[in-house]
DNA sequence: TGTACATCAGTGAACGCGCGTTCACTGATGTAC
DNA sequence: TGTACATCAGTGAACGCGCGTTCACTGATGTAC
């Protein structure tokens, strides 16, 4: 009985990861504003119609697509801590999360513009993108805890007038972790994307030309800036 | 005679502007991928097809307004070093420059997405783009350089991976900067304007709130980095 | 185990829409002699 | 200064296309008794 109920459920599953696999392909050669409900039914030799029993609407597929990419990028940054040889330092550890996203953006530069580039006219995300959305911001958060604990993170300052801003912000994403470290922090992530959207968006185009070397020394400078050091 | 030729050529300019002025509007109220030249025609109360006086095609009109999307922020960011006050030091005009490029950004949040944000699929742009999209930075470089003339540039360091890099961005960018320098900017060019864009597309939602002091504070890091310096 | 009924995936046709681009044309504005 | 011709802006119709979404339907799969 449940396995037969589970047949039904399966095909089910199935068929909506096949709707996005199509989608997500479609992504990758036209971009998000192209993306279309009847080309994918299409693709997959169905009718249009017929996705409307999975997915009540395009923005609702685009939901989707964009809580996957998140997760992804989020679970490429989890596997890089996880996988991070046993003697890594907190640096080490740092820039291979950092290292990890940027070769997810790469690999994937239509679903990093997705959730990463400008985002799409006339739709808005929902709250259920807002947890996935931060995954690879609590991998590079834990790599600071880890390093505060054991006396391997450097206190930076910040400005008077940052006070209050900083309370808030270390409140809400991580109490354990100094207030002026919050607010490097807030500043150092959006930094890491905007390395990583200038190589994925090309404006390093006959600017920059190592680009591995280039990353690797750009995101160690942010460990620095808040305070993980190479000692551990 | 030249006048009468002036009036045709000037109604011929009027128009184009005019063309260009619809079409931002209808991109800060729909987005890039939605910009359409009928809906644009239909504003003026021409036909459609009388587009194609101006502009060839789509995509050149799309040329246009990204070529003068680079230009407006490019001017706003040199207006902020030409206005800033005789008695500012590097930091301040450094600061101002940054500033300028935000207090744009934020104006003009869709022309900002065209040249920043994810690139328009199937669009990729002339080379004519390359030079107003280098104004931004070339003021921030200028900055750079007046302080290293007037000794208020503090030396950063690179790995020595990073040196044959070095040489040749600064030989292309900037020839009177030490290389080090060069790279540390790259890195600071990418990293401002990732602070903007998170700002801009959403990213600080619930995350940043005193966004002014938080984004005076991160660009006055970023002077930091490239050994900008209060004193000059 | 068998039958009556409910659920649900997928069909096919249709609605109404907007798009970029081409083309032959009209009529006004500019140029050359 | 006047006239013949060339240039050019704008028109209107048309081509061919794809889109999101709705709706009544068929037929297979699952459920309850």
């Amino acid at each position: 009985m449940s396995t037969t109920r589970g047949a039904r459920e399966r095909a089910r599953t199935e068929v909506t990861a096949a709707i996005k696999e199509e989608a997500r392909r479609q992504l990758a050669a036209d971009g998000a504003a192209k993306l279309s409900l009847r080309a994918v039914a299409r693709e997959l030799g169905m009718v249009s119609s017929a996705l409307y029993r999975y997915f009540p609407s395009r923005d609702d597929l685009l939901t989707a697509l964009i809580t996957d990419a998140y997760d992804a990028v989020g679970e490429a940054a989890e596997a890089a801590l996880a996988n991070a040889p046993a003697d890594a330092d907190h640096l080490a550890r740092w820039l291979a999360v950092c290292m990890s996203v940027r070769r997810w953006a790469l690999g994937h530069p239509h679903e990093y513009a997705l959730i990463y580039g400008s985002p799409v006219p006339g739709y808005s995300a929902p709250q259920t993108t807002a947890e996935p959305a931060a995954r690879v911001a609590l991998a590079l958060v834990s790599v600071a805890r880890d390093a505060h604990r054991s006396r391997g993170l450097a206190l930076v300052r910040i400005p008077g007038a940052l006070r209050p801003e900083a309370e808030r912000l270390a409140g809400d994403v991580a109490p354990d972790l100094p207030p002026e470290t919050a607010v490097a922090f807030a500043a150092v992530w959006a930094q890491l994307f905007g390395l990583i959207s200038f190589e994925v968006f090309g404006h390093y185009h006959r600017v920059v030309e190592d680009r591995d070397a280039f990353f690797a020394h750009a995101a160690g400078e942010l460990a620095r800036a808040v305070g993980v050091l190479t000692q551990s």
